[in-house]
DNA sequence: TAGATGTTTAGACAAATATCTAATTATATC
DNA sequence: GATATAATTAGATATTTGTCTAAACATCTA
């Protein structure tokens, strides 16, 4: 749970997530959406890795980053356990 | 949602958000709960109050924090953007 | 094998963060 | 008014974080 809201808390990171939501994407297609260097978005894919918000692949010299969805999940639930009506962790 | 991120990116703080889950409490009485002195306790609540997650409701000497779910529905709305099938900002 | 390309690692540094103690402010009560 | 209680503000400090450049590693191709 501390590596996901880690990974959340930065908007560079957010909005890697928001360009995998469209499509799988190298790490170099995915630095050219930004104006930081290379090793920061590095790093940023990194978090987000430990986060397992992502996960990659490396085919030949390309490392492509896809969108993991079943760690969203766990925050939902966090999230719904304030949603009156709702017992859960009660 | 800097704010929101940011609040939430702390186990204390996001203790504390489970715990006036239950009901609203006095700064005194959320300090009691956590280690750490009423100062650390009283700027993590600041830090929720910026971020809308609570609001504070000062009676005598006595500072009341009751939680606010209507940012928590901004954050879902966020999330549920990368279910699939949703097309929200698409 | 050499050079080009894609990506990550290493190391440095400024800025942000979480914590503390001491001091201050605000309110209640004697 | 004096003192006690609740809470916040101020200032200090160690740690974490985001960024950079330079270097290294990995793979492809001529």
């Amino acid at each position: 749970m501390n590596a996901l809201f880690k990974a959340l808390n930065d908007p560079t990171r957010r909005a890697i997530l928001e360009l995998l939501r469209q499509q799988p994407r190298t790490a170099g297609e995915i630095a050219e959406h930004f104006q930081f260097s290379k090793p920061t978005i590095s790093h940023h894919l990194d978090l987000l890795r430990q986060a397992e918000l992502v996960t990659s692949d490396k085919q030949g010299q390309f490392v492509t980053y896809t969108l993991n969805m079943t760690v969203m999940d766990e925050l939902l639930g966090w999230l719904l356990q304030f949603k009156p009506g709702n017992d859960t962790n009660a």
